[in-house]
DNA sequence: AGCTTTGGCGACGAGT
DNA sequence: ACTCGTCGCCAA
């Protein structure tokens, strides 16, 4: 256990303020027992305890010799640290000024200067709420799961696995081979989901109000725990539902609650879907509603989120939303964040939808128990589900990640990727002793970006797309740089601190097309790091994608890399850099372009390329190797072959394009008809033709397919002009950017229809979905208040062929040359 | 309250 | 009729 001595001398070394909760978090540091303590204002959660690794006791003990901070004498006891036997209850502050407001870092920095030479040093230390030190792994491990009994990592064979990957890898230092290697534990944890009287399908209860009953609550637990507690009501009827769970009624709401409350506690984790904006904000206020004090209910609502004393809560809404993670890590397999499309996208599991038709049709306050309770029970199920399917694989990743980011999990899976690469930069900072700078700082020393944006209002100049020739082309070799950037940034030494040099004999170490020049005496961090997960990526752990777990850890990798380059050009980073990104762009650049010029000379013809790969009609597998070769020896960039197409149609877009593999699957790339937002109908026919392009196999049977493309087309042209359709297929799907009453500058279509729901009594907000038609007079409507009638069917016409245009331009067909024979049969 | 980047297409709004 | 900006979606 974690004693504090009674009347002991700590040492406080930062204050950070929540301005919206008026409360201080104290963090200080009791030198006997090399440990860091905080503690919130008047909030009774102990802020867990982290021990400290030998860099930062050092830096620490450097830090406390300084004679202007202060000794803080700990006197009495505290009743928020008492269950972790510290037994403090007042700290004095000599002079509170002299600490400061602010962030910890902040205040160490005006209090001693000459440490940071001046403005740039940081000294927030990486303490993690719930995290023990782990040595095995140089960091923390999730705290609570000592108290809970829940069985630790045994760490066995992996010490042996580590040596082997490192010599592979060749890499010097096995750190990062130990953090992708140590085992996950299986964790401990709970389901929570509570269903709301009075909730509507438009609109979510507001939390802080709380007006509404909870009337059911759903646990779930991974150690066979389910339970459904209900409220009694008058009037409710058992129903005949079947329930996989045990029903507990109760007499009234606050005997639920409290039940809920006993019952989250033997559980380390808990998880939710929403619970940081409604779940627990709403069980909180509702509680203090029903006359709870503050002190008995065990949540605490903080800015980042909403917490839960003893353990750990895993909001899964907050998790899925992180945009890197929907594209990299699940592939975009979904799309709106919702409980709904997230489960039937990964477990093949959505809500009930038979309920789901009774929600809209009545209202819950109707439903019997059972109605209830499986509705609720299915909701839980899914929560959970989605931490335990494929063999864990959430824990799995959120574990892998924490441990490159260096986050702890309540903070990883609340925040962007921007944060986590920030975090394991200032995580590699501290390791080395170095100092961080502060972004003001970093500006001025290295400057803005230089290079003209070929977009306007970007900042500084990106990727070359090449403009290719309409027309099929068959035996088409796609070829690519594999992990391009990450791979620039470790080749040319990249980084913030190796980019514009003081050095003088560095300043002729240009960047191609940049007056940039690169450090050639001192390596960057930034490059080292993003090249060693590279390889161990590209060298270990891409061959082992078929194991569960390497997967994971494969994909975790992937998402640190491909955001790698694009943070240091974005102002909110901490470390922008705009010569670094635009360093790496640049590189990029240079590379596509002289391996295409290269091609050339080998007699290639080239039809297409984007930013890192290049199309190659029909190459040799001579003049294949030889721009391999060429590619890894004169540019260190590894060329491969990604992709082998029977043929591909262009059609003079960029970033336009369909490409036919061998055994007949379909890469439809930017065309308007595999677009989210284009309307069934089109989107239907288009998916319709593209079975016929995977039968084709040689320049005749393409040539055949032509005439079953048109009649495809005919027919939905004909559709539409009988109106031969159902009213859905004619919907457009567009997502609101921002709030309706944000739109200023202009007023697009899809907000016009978004505006005239409101008189529906729905408001959509920013992030929802509207589903609208095309109506005469340059009209639209949400889909809601259309009728068949209302349609344009010239509007549909003229999408239908645009969206056509796409593919026909590549198969020389006129448009005219399939509707022409429609204008014929009018006369008849 | 939500945050990696730039490049490109298509549709439309809003002004000349 | 024309241009230019805004918006959403997509490629990399």
């Amino acid at each position: 256990m974690n004693t504090f001595p009674e009347n002991t001398t700590a040492y406080l070394i930062g204050v950070d303020y929540s301005g919206t909760k008026k409360c201080a978090r104290l963090v200080f540091y009791e030198p006997k027992l090399a440990k860091l303590y905080a503690w919130y204002g008047d909030n009774h959660f102990p802020y867990c305890l982290t021990n400290l690794s030998p860099f930062e006791l050092e830096k620490i003990s450097e830090i406390m010799k300084h004679p202007s901070l202060k000794k803080i004498e700990l006197t009495t006891k505290f009743d928020a640290i008492k269950n972790e036997d510290i037994t403090v209850t007042k700290i004095i502050v000599e002079d509170p000024k002299a600490i400061g407001g602010g962030k910890p870092r902040e205040n160490v920095r005006d209090i001693i200067p000459e440490m940071g030479g001046g403005k740039v040093w940081e000294a927030r230390i990486p303490y993690s709420s719930c995290y023990i030190y782990d040595k095995n792994i140089e960091m923390g491990m999730p705290y609570n799961i000592v108290d809970k009994k829940l069985s630790r990592v045994i760490y066995y064979d992996a010490e042996d696995r580590i040596k082997q990957i490192t010599e592979k890898v060749q890499m010097t230092n096995d750190r990062w081979v130990r953090l992708c290697e140590y085992p996950v534990p299986e964790f401990l944890r709970i389901a929570l989901d509570i269903e709301v009287l009075g909730a509507e399908r438009t609109r979510v209860p507001d939390p802080i109000k709380a007006e509404y009953p909870i009337v059911s609550v759903c646990l779930i637990s991974n150690d066979g725990k389910r339970k459904i507690l209900l409220l009694l009501r008058e009037g409710i009827e058992i129903g005949t539902d079947e329930v996989n769970a045990n029903l507990d009624f109760f007499p009234t709401e606050l005997d639920l609650i409290k039940t809920l409350f006993e019952e989250i506690k033997n559980y380390p984790f808990v998880i939710t879907f929403n619970g940081d904006n409604f779940d627990l904000p709403y069980l909180y206020y509702r509680a203090i509603k029903l006359g709870m004090v503050k002190e008995d209910i065990p949540i605490m609502l903080t800015k980042h989120g909403a917490k839960i004393r003893d353990a750990i809560h895993i909001d899964l809404y907050r998790f899925f939303f992180n945009r890197s993670l929907r594209n990299y890590a699940f592939s975009g397999k979904y799309k709106a964040v919702a409980l709904d499309e997230i489960g039937e996208a990964l477990l093949g599991k959505g809500k009930l939808h038979a309920h789901q038709d009774i929600w809209l049709a009545t209202e819950m306050r109707i439903w019997t128990y059972t109605q209830l309770a499986k509705y609720n029970c299915q909701d839980g199920d899914i929560t959970l589900e989605l931490t335990t399917y494929n063999e864990n694989l959430v824990m799995k990743l959120i574990m892998v990640l924490m441990r490159i980011s260096m986050l702890s999990m309540e903070d990883l899976i609340r925040s962007p990727i921007s944060r986590w690469i920030l975090s394991m930069l200032q995580y590699e900072h501290r390791r080395r002793n170095y100092l961080i700078p502060n972004p003001d700082d970093l500006i001025l020393a290295k400057g803005k970006a230089v290079t003209e944006a070929v977009i306007k209002g970007k900042k500084y100049k990106g990727a070359v797309v090449v403009e290719p020739p309409a027309g099929i082309y068959f035996n088409v070799d796609v070829v690519d740089f594999a992990s391009l950037y990450p791979s620039v940034l470790k080749n040319l030494n990249l980084g913030y601190q190796s980019i514009r040099c003081e050095h003088e004999e560095c300043k002729s170490n240009l960047v191609p097309e940049t007056p940039h020049w690169i450090c050639q005496k001192q390596k960057a961090m930034e490059g080292e790091i993003i090249g060693l997960l590279k390889d161990l990526r590209v060298f270990h752990y891409k061959k082992l994608k078929k194991d569960p777990y390497y997967g994971v850890v494969e994909q975790a990798i992937k998402v640190f890399l491909n955001a790698a380059y694009g943070v240091f050009g974005d102002e909110d980073f901490d470390l922008y850099c705009p010569p670094v990104s635009e360093s790496v762009t640049a590189m990029g650049r240079h590379s596509i372009t002289s391996t295409i010029e290269k091609a050339k000379e080998l007699g290639i013809e080239i039809l297409y390329g984007d930013t890192d790969s290049i199309f190659l009609k029909n190459p040799t597998k001579e003049q294949l190797e030889n721009l391999t070769k060429w590619s890894s020896q004169i540019l260190g960039l590894d060329l491969e072959v990604d992709k082998h197409y029977r043929y591909v149609c262009l059609s003079a877009r960029k970033k336009n394009y369909m490409g036919i593999t061998d055994n007949g699957e379909i890469d439809v790339k930017g065309l308007t008809g595999k677009k989210k937002h284009t309307p069934p109908i089109i989107k239907g026919a288009f998916n319709v033709t593209k079975k016929y392009f995977s039968k084709a196999k040689t320049p005749e049977e393409v040539e055949a397919l032509k005439k079953a493309l048109k009649n495809v087309i005919l027919d939905v042209y004909l559709r539409i002009k009988r109106r031969d359709f159902e009213l859905e297929e004619m919907a457009f799907n567009m997502t609101l950017g921002k709030s309706p009453t944000a739109y200023e500058k202009t007023i697009p279509q899809h907000v016009k229809a978004a505006k005239m729901l409101e008189k529906l009594g729905i408001y959509l907000k920013k992030g929802d979905s509207i589903f609208f038609v095309k109506c005469a007079g340059k009209e639209v409507k949400p889909i809601q208040l259309a009728k068949k009638e209302d349609i344009d069917i010239t509007k549909y016409h003229e999408m239908l062929k645009a969206t056509f245009e796409q593919i026909l331009d590549s198969l020389d067909i006129e448009w005219d040359s399939i509707i022409g024979i429609v204008k014929l049969e009018q006369f008849f």
